[in-house]
DNA sequence: ATCCCGAATGACAGCGCTACCATCAACGGT
DNA sequence: ACCGTTGATGGTAGCGCTGTCATTCGGGAT
């Protein structure tokens, strides 16, 4: 038996045959209905829907110079802490048009890197990072798309020169604030627990800054794997002599204090009584973990929004760094 | 001051000329080394790298009628639930070079079909979805797109007449085994809780169908709002009468049961001593709730991956349905 | 020496659509 | 009656790349 021929997809000039008119009247009756007189759209738009036409926009994009695509860059999708972002973004983008080009970077620069030339490769008219890129090779690339004319925007936190616009918070401040939070209900032997992204590094050195001006000993530094698992949390409770001993843990995301709240029950030492845990990001989860969760609350879903709006508008000139702040909420777990 | 000209983005011509070939010979040397000259091929990479050249992937699908692009379409990435198999699928399809092509339904009918024409229109190669197509449209359109030849692949169910593959688990069966499940541990009042979605729904009718083998009596039927929302299962303890006498509840999701532990927390009804709960996707969280939660485990990441298989290999001929299964894993709250 | 073959390279056309400019009819003001 | 103006439509060219041939050339088999 031969191959089954695929019955072949309508175009433009299909359209424009049934409609009797010219392809490109067609093709404005379509994207442009108030240039072309009434009857003529109708008759268009009856043969479109009559052959199932569905417009080639690869073929459009091109001719245009318009792709109407967004690249989204994130380090992964698995980690809800961004699920928010990428929810604002893609509800603004696809409201006005846009398709989203995902690609993850897993916290790998070579990886980031390859998915970025991929992206870029489809033209998009913007770029949305979370974080700031990874390696040098990955940020030439993203300033060398902004010259050609790609508006780019980095979330999640302000780098000290972002290749374009920002779109985030102080992950320094951040910080600084729990630990002042810490210092302030008499704690004093401090732990950060977080990943070895930027931004959790950002924080913890915040941390510690605001350590050493309340006059507190020098926060540990618990590093725990990319992306973030609650297990992993949990699992330095059991083999970490600093947790064992701290009163006070600030994690870089909901997901470690979970996994935390998790280790001090089964190690047996009381949150918030013998140690407090303050998280990051106040997802659903901080209001429903048993204590309450602490939590420092990342506008997330405005953190997308705002980059999306960013996005619409070409990435602003000069491009803005906006700073969204953040909200320490103080629950039951300290 | 006149608006700044944005330098060129170089093409493929450009790369050519610095290397002195002809464009069809850089073209080569980037996509099929082999079929190059050492020397010219090294010359052509040099001339690329110096000038920083993207390949344009648009003109370049257009011309091969290979676009190297994947269609997802999910009801929300807002909801862990689905997280690990967007995951699973896009390590997959982007280790193979596939760009990923996002959009949401938000479970809204027409949302979908807005988002799959926007999809269709960049010509994917393949269509991922997260649960049949909501409306007769969206069917009719991927029934299209895939006599036309694009691989389509059904995920999280197994509907009766699938589009194209299928992979995923029986949902009616899901809720017979935790039927089965309660009614073996002495639980009588039963209620399902969850959402509107068809597969909610066939976990809620199987959930019936067990209760009745059982010998039980039918079980109440919760719609909580879609995406699931923690606090929306919390509040429902509060004000539907339903819960303060159930003594087993089913969840669709593990989202809502962490909410509903919550709320019988909140009731003094103790879990799983006066009301057992199962919730579904043994998500991370489930291990961390306190009581932890029972579950039934889905692979999510291994759909996504068989998923990805089966559109690399087009889809499969004739395209197979795959029922990965489930595991019901108790825990403690029951 | 002849022939053939494969490796390496190139010319040409076209993917499906839209920007740009041209055309043409209908119309109102003078 | 004339002319500019507006609204509707169409022709042409080209976006940047690759499929499909065609061409060239050196070297081993005969």
């Amino acid at each position: 038996m031969p191959p089954p021929i695929p019955p072949p997809v309508p175009r433009l000039s299909d359209v424009a045959r049934a409609a009797g008119t010219s392809p490109i009247t067609a093709s404005r009756a379509l994207r442009a209905p108030d240039q072309v007189a009434p009857a003529t759209r109708a008759r268009v738009e009856a043969a479109a829907r009559a052959l199932g036409y569905v417009p080639n926009l690869l073929a459009g994009a091109l001719a245009s110079a318009r792709t109407h695509t967004v690249g989204v860059l994130v380090p992964t999708i698995a980690s809800s802490i961004f699920a928010a972002t990428i929810n604002g973004l893609t509800s603004v983008l696809e409201e006005a048009g846009f398709a989203i080009l995902l690609a993850q970077s897993g916290y790998d620069p070579a990886r980031e890197a390859r998915g970025l030339a991929a992206l870029l490769g489809h033209r998009p008219e913007g770029v949305v990072c979370i974080g700031a890129p990874l390696s040098p090779a990955s940020a030439a690339m993203l300033a060398a798309a902004r010259r050609a004319g790609t508006a780019v925007v980095e979330t999640w936190e302000i780098p000290d020169a972002p290749i374009g616009a920002a779109v985030g918070f102080d992950n320094h401040a951040v910080g600084r604030a729990v630990a002042a939070h810490f210092a302030a209900a008499g704690r004093r032997r401090l732990v950060f627990a977080g990943g070895t992204d930027p931004r959790a590094a950002a924080r913890s050195a915040g941390f510690a800054a605001g350590a050493r001006d309340a006059g507190l000993p020098a926060p540990a530094r618990l590093r725990l794997p990319v992306p973030a698992a609650m297990d992993n949390a949990t699992e330095a409770c059991r083999t970490d002599p600093r947790l064992a001993t701290a009163d006070a843990v600030f994690a870089a995301t909901d997901i470690h204090a979970m996994g935390l709240l998790t280790g001090f029950r089964a190690l047996g030492r009381a949150v918030p009584d013998a140690v407090a845990v303050v998280g990051l990001g106040d997802l659903d989860l901080a209001r429903h973990t048993q204590p309450a969760l602490s939590s420092v609350r990342i506008d997330g879903d405005a953190i997308g929004r705002r980059a999306a709006a960013l996005i619409l508008e070409g990435g602003g000139d000069p491009p803005p760094r906006i700073d969204l702040g953040f909200t320490l909420i103080a629950r039951a777990s300290g």
